[in-house]
DNA sequence: GTCTATAACTAGATAGAC
DNA sequence: GTCTATCTAGTTATAGAC
C-alpha cells in the first residue's frame, strides 16, 4: 500500500470525525504510520489533501448517481419523490464496498465541509460536479413539476441539510436508538428512516 | 458596557461565523477591544466562554419557549404540527429585539454547537436545558399521537438538523434567494418557508 | 521517496506589575 | 480589574541529508 493511500485512508476518517480544522497533520501522518513531511510532498497543502480525500470519494459516487438518476428521467411512467431519494440508496451504500463505512465516512465529509472552512467544499462541488446536481434537481422537477424553481431551491437545500446534518451525528443517534430503544441500525438503516421525511418535506403543500 | 459583555457580543458573532474551534481568544479580545487576558480572567477559559455565549440566548429564549408550547398543550382542542413549529416563530424572532440579528446567530451557533467540538453542545443542552426539549416533544405527542416514541426520537433530530443546518447557512441561501430568483427575504422569511417543510417530515407515513 | 531537524507561526493560558 | 510579557505546546510547512 502507497504512502499517498495510507495517508488518504487516515485523513478521511478523522476529518469524518473532528472535522477539518480539527484535525492536524501529525494526528494523521502517525495515524498513517508515515512521515510528518509526507504530507506536503505528496499533496502539497492540507488543503490540496482535503480536496484529494472528497475527489476519491465523488469519482466512485458521481458516475454511479448519475445513471442511476439519469434511468429514472428517462423512464415513461412519472417517477414519485421516495424513488428519486431512493436512487441515492445503491450508490450510497456501494461506498461501503469501496471502503470500510464508506457511506457514513463520505456523509460525515460532506456534512463537514459545509460548515467547516466557511462553504469552500460546497464551492468544490459544485463546480467540480454539477452535472450531479442537475441532474437531481431533473428527477426531482420530473416527480414534482408543480414545485417552481424558488420552492425546488429551498426544499432541496433543507433536504441537504437533513441528510448531512443526521451524517454528522450519525454515530451518536446509532448509539441512543441502541440504549433508549433497544434498536440496532446501522447507516443503511438510519438512510431508510430519513428517505420517508425528506420525500415528505419536499412534497408539503406550498404556501403563499 | 462591562468588558464581560464587550467579550460575549464579539465572541458570538466570532463563534456564529467560524465555528468555535475556528476562532481564537485573539480575533475575539481584538474585536472586542479588550486585553487578551480578560477572557480568561473573567470566565476561565475559552470552553466556559463559549457555553456562557450559549447560556445568555438559552436564558432569554427558554422561557417564551416554555410558556408558548404550554399554551398549546393545555388547548383543549387537538393542535396540529404546523402550529406546533409556528409555537417557536415568536420566541426565536424575540431574540433579534435582545440583540441585532440574535434569531440568526443564535440558530448558527445552536449548529456550530452541534457539529463543532464532537457534541458537547448537545450534552450541555439536553443537560443544562431539558424541560425545553420534554415540552416540545410533548406538544408533538399531543398533535401526532400515532407516532412511536422512536419514530419521533428520529424525526425530530432531522427536524433539528434541517433547521440548524439552514441557519447555518442562511447567509448564503439569502444571497442565492435574491441574485438567482429576484426574491429579497430575511430569517424570518426563512423560518416560515422552513416549517411546512418539517411539518410535512415529522407528519410523514410511517413505512416499516 | 523518505527521513530528521527546524523554521516560522499561532494557539490557550498565566505570572506579576500596576 | 486591566495590562504587558511570557510560557508551553501546538500548528503548517520546508530545507537538506540520505
Amino acid at each position: 500500500m502507497s504512502t499517498k493511500n495510507k495517508i488518504l485512508d487516515a485523513a478521511e476518517v478523522l476529518f469524518a470525525d473532528k472535522g477539518f480544522n480539527g484535525t492536524s497533520l501529525r494526528e494523521i501522518t502517525s495515524q498513517a504510520e508515515v512521515n510528518l513531511a509526507a504530507v506536503n510532498y505528496h499533496f502539497g497543502s492540507k488543503k490540496e489533501l482535503i480536496k484529494a480525500v472528497m475527489s476519491r470519494y465523488m469519482n466512485e459516487l458521481g458516475p454511479r448517481l448519475e445513471s442511476a438518476l439519469g434511468a429514472l428521467c428517462s423512464e415513461e411512467i412519472k417517477p414519485n419523490l421516495v424513488d428519486v431519494f431512493s436512487a441515492f440508496i445503491d450508490p450510497l451504500l456501494h461506498l461501503n464496498n469501496f471502503k470500510e463505512n464508506g457511506t457514513s465516512i463520505f456523509l460525515q465529509l460532506l456534512g463537514r465541509g459545509y460548515t467547516d472552512s466557511q462553504g469552500f467544499l460546497r464551492w468544490f462541488l459544485t463546480t467540480q460536479y454539477p452535472e450531479v446536481i442537475a441532474n437531481f434537481t431533473d428527477a426531482v422537477h420530473k416527480a414534482y413539476p408543480e414545485l417552481s424553481a424558488e420552492e425546488m431551491f429551498w426544499r432541496l437545500h433543507f433536504t441537504m441539510g437533513t441528510i448531512v446534518f443526521t451524517m454528522s451525528s450519525s454515530e451518536a443517534l446509532i448509539d441512543i436508538a441502541l440504549s433508549d430503544f433497544d434498536r440496532k441500525v446501522d447507516i443503511a438503516g438510519v438512510i431508510k428512516q430519513v428517505i420517508p421525511y425528506v420525500a415528505a418535506g419536499v412534497a408539503a403543500p406550498i404556501i403563499r
